[in-house]
This record gives C-alpha cells, structure tokens and sequence, in this order.
DNA sequence: GTCTATATGTTGATAGAC
DNA sequence: GTCTATCAACATATAGAC
C-alpha cells in the first residue's frame, strides 16, 4: 500500500484554521508545525517560504467556495441561490463573530502589503462579488451591478461589526433582513 | 518660553498614519521613530509598550471621530446629521480603497488577538454604531436599532470591499444610494 | 529628558545527518 | 523524504552615559 503522506494536507490545514483565529503575522511556522504534527524542519520541504503556504491556504478556500457556489448552481433559480449564500453565512456567525470573516479579515490583513499574495486573496472577493452580481443580472435586475455591491458590502461588514462586537446577533439579523429584501425581488 | 516637546504628539502621529498604512504588526517602533524624527531609544520614554501606544493612537482615533459627531451634532436634524456622516466616508473613499477603513481595518487585525488593546478598539466600534442608532430613534424611526446595524455594516463592508478590489467607486456607490435611502427616511 | 549601544527573544529559513 | 540543530535577521525593550 504506497499510501502518499498527508502531511502537505495536514499543514494546509492547520494553516487555513490558525490564520483565520489568529491571523496570518502572528502564526509562526512552528505553531502550524505544531498543530499539523509535522516537524519544524520538514514544513519547508512542502513549502519554499510561508508566503507559498498562505497562498495555498488561499487557493483551497477559493476552491471550497467555487464548490458551495457549484452546489447552489443546481438550483436553477438565482434567487433561490443567493438565499442559499445568506444561510451559510448565517450558519457561520458564531465563528465570524469570534475571529471574523475567513475572506474579509485575510484581504484585510494581507492587503496592508502589497505582495503578489495579497492579490490572490483580493481576487476571492472579486470572483464572489462578480457571482452574486450574475445572479442578480439572472433574476432580471436591471440595477444588477449595484445590487451586487450593495450584497457584498451587507456581507462583509457584518463580519467586521459582528466580529468587533463579538456579538453573532448582527449576523442574524443583517441576513434576516437581506433574505427578506431578496425575496421581495 | 519654556516650550514643551512635542515628540509624544509627533510619535502617536506616525504611529496612527503608519498603523493604518502599514498595519500593527508590520510597523515596527524603529519605522515610527524614523518617521516621527524621535530616536528609536526615546521612544519608551513616552511609551513604556508598543501597546501602549496604540492605545495612544486607538484614544486619539476616538477624540477625532467624537469631534466630527460634536459639529455634525450642530444641525439639530438628525437626518442631516446621518448625511454628514456619508459626505465625510464619501471623501475618504481614496484612503479606504488604498489602505482599508482606519477603524474597521485596526478592529479586524488587534481583534485576533484577545488583548486588552483590541477591546479599546472595539468600543469604537460600539460608539460609533450608538451614535447612528441615536439618530434613527431621534428620526423617530421604530426600528432604529436594526437601521443603525444596517447602515454600519453598510459603511465598514465598504471599507473591506473597497480596499480589496483596490476601487474607490466601490465606497462612491454605496454612499450614493446610502444617501437616497436615508433621504426618503 | 535625550540618545547610543545593546540585551533578549522570536521568527523565517537553511544545513546536513539519517 | 524526514527531522534536529542552528543560523541570520529583526523586533521589542532596556541600560546607562550625557
């Protein structure tokens, strides 16, 4: 059984959570090793620098979105799949209020630098913001444009009060009231 | 004339134009010294920590948006007042879009830690958030405490979009039709 | 009060045995 | 491929002369 090592899974993983609860300056390469198990030393011979593991970590949570959206894309009604995005949000604000949007508070961080890294990162806000707005543009929406920024905005600034006021109730209570605004259309 | 040194206003100065530029962890004592043209070594004369002085420049961030409301607060329409609010995000909108919302973007980068620090800058956030619900009541809005988190979540998803995709637009959009939604109010 | 020199600790990254 | 030991750079913070 050649089973392949999972270690280059294991540290992205590891990276992925710790960045989003502790941010990306202040988690060393030592507390990733740590957390994934994997020794110091070896981390680098599946990552040149921490900057590649950030960018992995960005590309496998570009990856988990593109896959919810895929899933919501069954659903033939863009309506529907935009109520679809508010619930997962909603089902996320307990961890949001607690260390804030994995997207937002990353581009945030990152975007201080102007590395090539925070452009990827940059580059997950745009993909979702030009997904919402197709859907809006699906539902008939004249105004698609702005919708689409005006849901994109609701939704990262819930992550920034939610999460400064440590309180989930904002996101509760933004996506009530967006569902109810989207449903109306 | 025995003239007193201004080094301490200087200090917290650059430190509050290099933490919003740079961010906290990116700026380090040495890069506000040079700044501020104070000697590294002088610096802990006036801040015995580094937290220390961002408390220093979170108290001065405070004291400045506390005096915007003070003048705003001089038209005694709250409505009127709310508008002001918008213009002033409106000609920021360069800023935001180059280096995030001063407030928003420091919340999200100390809230990841759970420092003593990160609370003081939350309760900007609390303030703030206060101060636009007390102007829907006064507006004799029912339900001004879910306009208050509307329009909050509104302003700060601004500032995370905007400085994402690196477009200020983004900020003149949302405050364009924040504009014609409190209007009809 | 001011400033130079430096202690002290942590980090990202590398060397090299296995 | 794996892992220990360690380097080199940089940060915060301090000591102590002036």
């Amino acid at each position: 059984m050649g089973r392949v090592s999972d270690k280059r899974e294991r540290l992205i993983e590891s990276a992925c959570k710790l960045f989003h609860e502790a941010g990306f300056k202040d988690t060393s390469i030592a507390d990733i090793a740590e957390d994934s198990g994997v020794p110091l030393g070896n981390v680098y011979y599946y990552f040149k620098t921490k900057d590649d593991l950030a960018a992995a970590v960005i590309d496998q949570r570009a990856e988990t979105i593109k896959e919810c959206a895929r899933q919501w894309e069954e659903n033939p009604d863009p309506k529907a799949r935009l109520l679809s995005l508010l619930d997962m949000q909603e089902s996320m604000k307990e961890q949001i209020a607690q260390y804030g949007c994995p997207v937002g508070s990353m581009c945030q961080e990152l975007d201080k630098d102007r590395q090539p890294i925070s452009e990827k990162a940059d580059g997950l806000v745009n993909w979702q913001l030009k997904w919402i707005t197709e859907q809006f543009r699906l539902m008939g929406q004249a105004e698609a444009d702005k919708m689409g920024v005006q849901l994109m905005t609701a939704l990262h600034g819930c992550g920034v009060v939610a999460n400064a006021l440590n309180d989930p109730k904002i996101v509760e209570l933004e996506m009530a009231r967006l569902k109810v605004w989207i449903g109306k259309l």
